[in-house]
DNA sequence: AGCTTCGCCTGCTTGC
DNA sequence: TGCAAGCAGGCGAAGC
């Protein structure tokens, strides 16, 4: 599931290979692939790409001589540059092919999802916190986690699960950062808030050795050149339930927070 | 207001 | 072996 490495995977894939094209045709397979408010694509046709960035869990491309699309990958999404690099076209046989946003030189950015739960929002302008993005875990500073958590009875996953707490990340790295940081996933926002430099700090190094491997692949996600990631074997609680903790030797339990399929050691995390 | 649960959507896994 | 039910999960909406 992308979540923050995984789309600054497939930022670092496009930022080369878009900026200087020009829109000329766009094609969208379900209008409901559009975020509540957005324009519709066919009002970027004529323009030109001048950059690709990461906001969170969100891919940015912003256009000369305005405009901007953002894309939310959801569970299964993949925006990548076609041709792409060594056949990994058509990566779903076409089935899953939902948007084609053709370029002057011929080329298309294109995008794959199985599952549809990711989310398209073309605007002139756009108001990060206004679509409830968050800060990004690389720019927020520790006061400010501290600030979103301090009072809160809510626990401390599904706070750092909440993008508008903190942008990009999801239910893999936030069990990874907790774990990290030995704090228990139920435990209060408000109680884990003294801790918050810690936390922010194991989240980024987490966050950045995921970024080194190209991502986690659990089953859907493949690379922008459709090779696996490979972080998935560097999890030390994620998916790893009923095997021995790799600090201490503790079965890994699982449980469900906040609707989530949770991971923890019980005797590392308090 | 804050928190939890639900539903969207589809493919893979599990169980009868 | 085959089919239906269960499960996974980001995120917005609904419910408490």
């Amino acid at each position: 599931m992308p979540e923050l490495p995984e789309v600054e995977t497939f930022v670092r894939s496009l930022q080369p290979r878009l900026p200087g094209r020009r829109v000329t045709h766009t094609r969208l397979r379900h209008a409901d692939l559009y975020r509540r408010g957005s324009l519709r694509l066919t009002s970027l046709v004529g323009r030109i790409v001048e950059r690709v960035e990461r906001v969170g869990k969100n891919i940015v491309i912003r256009f000369h001589p305005g405009g901007v699309m953002l894309v939310n990958l959801g569970m299964t999404g993949r925006l990548v540059a076609w041709p792409g690099e060594g056949g990994a076209d058509d990566v779903h046989g076409g089935k899953h092919l939902h948007v084609r946003i053709r370029f002057a030189d011929d080329g298309e950015l294109r995008y794959y999802d199985a599952r549809r739960f990711g989310h398209f929002y073309v605007a002139e302008k756009c108001n990060f916190e206004q679509l409830g993005i968050g800060p990004d875990p690389f720019l927020l500073k520790p006061r400010g986690l501290q600030a979103a958590l301090s009072g809160r009875s809510a626990s401390v996953k599904s706070l750092l699960l909440n993008q508008r707490v903190v942008s990009g990340i999801g239910n893999i790295y936030a069990d990874e950062t907790l774990f990290c940081a030995g704090i228990h996933p139920a435990r209060s926002g408000d109680y884990a808030a003294p801790q918050a430099a810690a936390l922010l700090r194991h989240s980024r190094v987490v966050l950045r050795r995921a970024i080194e491997h190209g991502g986690s692949t659990l089953r859907d996600y493949r690379r922008p050149d459709g090779t696996p990631g490979g972080y998935q074997s560097h999890h030390a609680v994620y998916g790893r339930a009923g095997l021995p903790c790799l600090r201490c030797g503790t079965s890994i339990e699982r449980i469900v927070l906040a609707g989530r399929g949770t991971h923890f050691c019980p005797r590392c995390q308090r």
